[in-house]
DNA sequence: AGAATTATTGCAACAAGTTGCAATTAATAA
DNA sequence: TTATTAATTGCAACTTGTTGCAATAATTCT
């Protein structure tokens, strides 16, 4: 295996690289560059950018291992996967924090929001129905307050 | 134009069609059966359940029609959206009224919300963002209560 | 009713994502 | 270090949904 560090955390000791071979996965070259693009992406990243990004390290590397990794990667909570209405689904590691965001479906802006604004719906959910729900990375379409006015 | 209709709303005068040919769009043999289709089924329909409704009936119909036409339905706010994660994106008019989902990614569960649950949320949204959110058939997915205990 | 206009359709190619299966290879045992 | 075993990969085929474009047909005008 090839060294593929020269980003900003060398060897990712505590990445999600070493928490999937501590899970019992198997540590493949294509994992350490597909968790390596994850990691060092500035804030979502889609699987064709996670390939593209790969593919010119590894040329041999199929896209259904980005969304194999990918899909490995939610199960264990350690990514999550929001649909921002862009064609692409986007990715996230959880580890870089949870937050939300609002999508204006007639001028396409996304604005972020805290944590903090489902926290209330969150405890509905649980108190009435028993459901823990996974509000990690949410998208909520609707209307801007430029669009609006 | 032949006769569809057979269900239990057999001209549907204050339908969908007639709210798509009221807004200036034109009244077509197909778009009359995929709105049927949408209109008699029970709760959710997609768009491969439509298509093999009026396959029947008119084989030349082809699919990116009635994806055509859900996107015009869609877009007039005649009906909602929903990816429920099965695979499968879901359909359902607006006029049925709204409802929203739980989805337990463990056992597949759907449970049905009422509609007053978002309503905090939303005047949230609101006040904090001047957001418009259109929630008006929402799935959250998470753990339900047979799966946690 | 017949001609003109243009929305709508069917088709075929495409894009994003999934899946079964044989070949490969990381981890483990000898 | 080599052999064994089973997870992982690449590949190709497939599914769901989208799109450009020429042909068709619903509507409007005369």
């Amino acid at each position: 295996m090839q060294d593929h560090a020269g980003h900003t955390h060398p060897h990712d000791h505590n990445g999600l690289l070493t928490q999937l071979a501590q899970a019992g996965y198997r540590m493949t070259p294509q994992r350490a560059m597909i968790v390596d693009a994850i990691e060092n992406s500035h804030n979502h990243i889609s699987a064709e950018e996670i390939y593209s990004s790969v593919v010119t390290r590894y040329p041999h590397v199929n896209i259904s291992t980005v969304y194999r990794t990918l899909d490995l990667l939610k199960a264990k909570g350690l990514v999550t996967e929001t649909d921002l209405g862009n064609g692409r689904v986007s990715y996230h590691p959880t580890s870089k924090g949870h937050h939300h965001h609002l999508v204006c479906h007639e001028c396409q802006a996304i604005i972020d929001l805290e944590e903090s604004v489902f926290i209330e719906l969150k405890s509905k959910l649980k108190n009435q129905y028993g459901f823990m729900a996974d509000i990690e990375h949410l998208a909520i379409f609707g209307h801007c307050s430029k669009c609006i006015s």
